[in-house]
DNA sequence: AAATGGCACTTGTTTGAACAAGTTTGCCTA
DNA sequence: TAGGCAAACTTGTTCAAACAAGTGCCATTT
């Protein structure tokens, strides 16, 4: 018996995922009916039934009706750490991040940033330049501005020593929704520089804004990577649908 | 009265979904109690949690135990079929798609096209490849590939009639889960030719293979955006990951 | 006036039951 | 043997009831 707090078509969800995790079905592999399941975990059919649909919901198990539900084929997804944290995500990856901060100051808001982060033009902002890299190469440039209440904790912060996200979540910063754009642009002078491509190759560029649970606007970054190093891939399906939108360009 | 054919729960939530589109209850906004909804569908509670459930399990709605729900701050998201067709696309926002075909042939696959549709290489393919539109400027050009199955249909379609995709589903085929892959690339010469750009200009590609639920590879897409004309976005939250994923490059 | 206690109301969890509808299986017939 | 039909099983939908647990408000008390 675990925790008594927990509920118990929770515990179902969470042990029927363990074990897909862990292989005992796998894609393509029927379930134990209904019925079993109920004698197993001593439950009604309607418990039972509840956790089977949140598992439906993450897109882990599908079925149809007089078919028993059976392992669905994964569709990949990331944590929100790992997708919104360079260094997390390397890690994921089994790769390890780098940084060279090349500034942080403290500025008046551009009339971009200052859009983005819902500021009047000309307040204070901090920004970051970083070139991040993966396993020592250069994979990314990122520009990132902090509102200033944010950006102040940075002057306490070695740049150098890691995870600007995460060290925001251990103070307690409420980072709690990213929206990100993706596009493609050609390297500038800077790009080219620091990332040793030749001036007006294509990179990958990820723009994102970052609130608050509130709904404040906390971070705004424009990210370039290499595109022979990084993708973003997503999956969809006619029953799962993804949360991407393919948008038409705003003028920048 | 509608089709006596949708379920209960079904109704309600398609109800008030629209509801919520079309801005009856605002971001934030308290929707009526689970007993007041019971009595305006006559359902029981049970049914009108079915339906709760589904609106928060997509993201719309939100509360805790003891507060009414409320409706979220929309996770924005593109149904299957407008994120899998460029028509259906071009309608949402209020354009009209165009297209220009320029080549379709029947050919054996080369590697990578063999290799993406899961056939031995030398099989025979179906290739298409036609300059897309919005509002009669060009947009974006895509080279598909589609198994020799799925592509004989495309002789008997006129191609610059508007959605294949749309003309497939309804010819039956089961185009089932898409798998994109997003990254940056340098206009080749067709595609500066075509799209009007200059050689090694940014080009945003998506590359995609659709697949039928068993899993059966149907078509491989390398389509290639005016990134002025196209981005894609993505909204995750701490609390409601998003499906996409930075991955690590492929060398093609 | 401020704190507290309780009541009314809300959603969360669980059970049991019944019928509808789709799938599989195996037996029986032609 | 091939086909078809029916029974047994599966999941899908809906109802009704009960208690647990969290929230908000109001009246009473300090």
């Amino acid at each position: 018996m675990e925790n008594k707090k927990q509920p118990k078509y929770q515990a179902l969800t969470t042990w029927l995922r363990q074990e897909i995790a862990a292989g005992t079905w796998h894609e393509g592999d029927v379930l134990p009916s209904e019925a079993e399941l109920c004698a197993r975990a001593n439950a009604s059919r309607g418990t039972v039934r509840h956790a089977l649909a949140q598992l439906r919901s993450e897109g882990l198990i599908a079925g149809g009706q007089g078919k028993p539900p059976i392992v669905a084929q994964q569709v990949q997804s990331q944590s929100f750490t790992t997708f919104m944290s360079f260094t997390d995500w390397a890690r994921s990856i089994g790769l390890e991040a780098g940084q060279e901060t090349r500034e942080l100051a403290q500025r008046p808001a551009d009339a971009l940033v200052a859009e983005q982060l819902e500021l009047e033009e000309g307040a204070k902002v901090v920004q970051i330049l970083r070139l991040r890299l993966l396993d020592g190469s250069p994979a990314m440039l990122e520009r990132t501005s902090f509102t200033q209440e944010v950006g102040r904790l940075l002057f306490e912060f070695d740049a150098d020593d890691g995870s600007i996200f995460e060290y925001l979540r251990e103070q307690g910063v409420d980072l709690y929704r990213g929206k990100h754009t993706i596009d493609a642009v050609a390297a500038d002078e800077l790009d080219a520089q620091l990332l040793g491509v030749r001036l007006g190759a294509p990179l990958l560029r990820e723009r994102r804004v970052t609130s608050a649970k509130s709904g404040q606007k906390l971070e705004y970054s424009d990210d370039r990577y290499l595109p022979d190093l990084a993708n973003f891939t997503i999956e969809n399906t006619s029953e799962h649908r993804a949360s991407l939108s393919r948008v038409r360009s705003i003028a920048v």
